[in-house]
DNA sequence: AGTGCGGCCTGTCCGC
DNA sequence: TGCGGACAGGCCGCAC
């Protein structure tokens, strides 16, 4: 499923579509999460692509009339291709340049949308309540420990929360929480200042180390005729139930389950 | 305001 | 082998 780091990867990937302008829009299915909006072609059409930006997990399209504004659920991705490439099952939507080259969304699961918005973007209601993004200078322990004052749930919900700060997905608020030796299950309110400093050490981390992943395999992301061009990812704890701990040998990995997530940690060395 | 949970959707996996 | 059911996941929106 596409976390932070698949969103930006695709998003420097679409880099190379800037300048180009629309020629064609192909809806096959409105049915996203939200309905795709019936004048997205109208709006397009004869427009250009100016830059390709990210906030949390929408990437956002800028174009000279508007903004599209696509999330990727659960199971979209994003890909270049020719134009004249036969559809499969879950290709939903087809941006289509003079170049000859087109966009293709395609989401099995269609959690994913995509929206317009002739406005700024970032006053969508889909965008205006979102945190800091984690690279973002404001996020900080100290930051953090502020807002975590105030909450009682497991600190890996906090972390969660899009409120809070936004990208830190399942699997790498887990992978976070891990490199910062917290229990996932600790209350928010219940966690020291300098430990919060460490967390956000950790989660820049763990993302920028799986952005620069994505990076060394643009190409791939690029040319994969196959799935999803998600790549590759090293996890130490997620999914790894049962795996003695890689960090201190001793405590095997836990599973458990945190606002109906999931959770994976070391039972011995995270506190 | 903070918390918990239902719902959206389909591929995959499990047990019968 | 076929079938039903549970599950996974991001994230909005509702109810308490």
């Amino acid at each position: 499923m596409p976390e932070l780091p698949e969103v930006e990867t695709t998003r420097r990937a679409l880099q190379s579509l800037i300048g180009c302008t629309f020629n064609k829009v192909i809806v096959r299915n409105h049915n996203l999460r939200y309905p795709v909006p019936a004048l997205l072609a109208a709006e397009l059409i004869g427009d250009s692509l100016l830059g390709v930006s990210r906030r949390a997990k929408y990437l956002l399209l800028n174009c000279g009339r508007g903004t599209v504004i696509v999330h990727l659920g659960m199971s979209g991705s994003l890909r270049i291709i020719a134009a004249s490439s036969d559809s499969e099952k879950h290709d939903h939507v087809d941006f289509c340049f003079d170049n000859g080259s087109c966009l293709r969304l395609r989401d099995p699961r269609r959690f994913g949308s995509v929206l317009w918005t002739a406005g700024d973007p970032f006053s969508h209601p889909l965008l205006k309540n979102l945190g800091p993004e984690p690279f973002d200078l404001i996020f900080t322990g100290d930051y953090l420990y502020e807002i975590a004052k105030r909450r009682s749930v497991p600190v890996k919900q906090l972390i969660m929360d899009s409120r809070v700060v936004v990208g830190v997905g399942n699997i790498y608020a887990s992978e976070a929480l891990f490199l910062a030796k917290i229990d996932p299950r600790a209350k928010a309110n219940a966690i020291a200042k300098d430990r919060y400093s460490r967390l956000v050490g950790a989660i820049i981390d763990v993302l920028s180390n799986a952005i620069d992943c994505g990076g060394t395999t643009l190409r791939d992301f690029y040319y994969n005729e196959g799935q999803a061009g998600y790549f590759q990812r090293q996890l130490s704890v997620y999914g790894k139930a049962g795996e003695l701990c890689v960090r201190c040998q001793k405590g095997r990995i836990t599973e458990c389950r945190l606002g109906q997530r999931s959770t994976f940690f070391c039972s011995s060395c995270q506190r």
